[in-house]
DNA sequence: AGCGTCCAATGCTGTTTCGGTATCGCGCTC
DNA sequence: GAGCGCGATACCGAAACAGCATTGGACGCT
């Protein structure tokens, strides 16, 4: 489980496509296919129903859905903060 | 920035000690420096102070630790959040 | 002052992980 | 049954990683 993984998941659930998903993130299909794999297998669920269209979410995605959300946006707070602090970077 | 950085950053804020860090995590002591180096340079300030004794939390090293416990909080509810709903592995 | 000690940092190397290309398998459409 | 669109898989070269050995710096001892 890693950071990368939770923004494939969460690119994929909103574009509901892989390979659209895909394009977002600036990476190719394989690659975002094998993190929704690593993530199903490591959390022993399936999140997505794989339909003709696409990915759709299951009850169990959705739930985590919300989690990855939160982990990311704290992610994304904790380096602002700590980045904020310093006189290093701050300002780009 | 990888959430296993995360876990060998809170290791060493809480023992202050690279090679007790790393033993606790079953690494090796080079590996958990490079760790604490990559977040820092992401991060753009210094997280520790490199003492006689050890590694000691700077300002932006508290902000960080505390941010840093929460999104391993929230990595770790996630997971078992989502197992508890699986049919397939919830017991083991 | 010279030497040993304890710490984190670095050079190097074998291995593992990872992303990209090409291809497959499946279900649907015409 | 040929064509299309989707995700999954096989394979390979490149990047990341952990571990071993070593370095460099600060202090204590004599």
């Amino acid at each position: 489980m890693s950071i990368t993984h939770l923004q494939s998941f969460v690119a994929v659930a909103e574009e509901r496509h892989v390979g659209r998903a895909a394009r977002r993130l600036h990476l190719t299909q394989p690659p975002l296919s094998r993190h929704i794999l690593a993530l199903e297998d490591e959390l022993g669920t399936r999140l997505f129903e794989r339909t003709r269209q696409g990915m759709r979410l299951l009850p169990a995605g959705e739930v985590f859905l919300h989690h990855a959300r939160r982990i990311l946006a704290e992610v994304d707070t904790a380096v602002l903060t700590v980045r904020g602090l310093s006189p290093r970077d701050a300002g780009g």
